[in-house]
DNA sequence: TCAGTGACTGACC
DNA sequence: GGGTCAGCCACTG
């Protein structure tokens, strides 16, 4: 518990992505102040997998890849989400990533 | 307090 | 072009 100071920035942020738009770590923790902290910005999104109304499978690596995949109940539901949204994913990897990219430093 | 860990990233080889 | 290494910050035991 602690203070989630930190983890609540990110729940803001991660909360106003848009619908069929995603983002990355790094980007959120750069958003945040510290593009060091992409890591953190992982923690706090495995944290947040209690909380339903962090939309988490729309948060991936740099490159598109869906790491977290494995968070989610070991399933593909993840992917599953992502394609609801209309994002296309092959092999964990979202398709034409730059076209979904969202970025909070510019969007934000 | 210290050391280990992780849903990352950039640099190197 | 892809595999490895080392920093990075916050949390846990």
């Amino acid at each position: 518990m602690s203070n989630n100071d930190f983890f609540e920035r990110v729940y803001i942020v991660v909360k106003k992505i848009p619908f069929g738009r995603v983002s990355t770590y790094g980007a959120i923790a750069k958003y945040l102040g510290s593009n060091k902290s992409a890591r953190v910005v992982g923690w706090a999104m495995n944290a947040s997998h209690l909380n339903k109304d962090i939309p988490a499978h729309r948060v991936v690596n740099r490159i598109g890849l869906l790491t977290g995949k494995k968070h989610f109940f070991g399933t593909n539901l993840m992917k599953q989400l992502l394609e609801s949204e209309g994002i296309l994913v092959e092999k964990d990897m979202i398709i034409d990533f730059d076209r979904y990219f969202w970025d909070p430093s510019k969007e934000l």
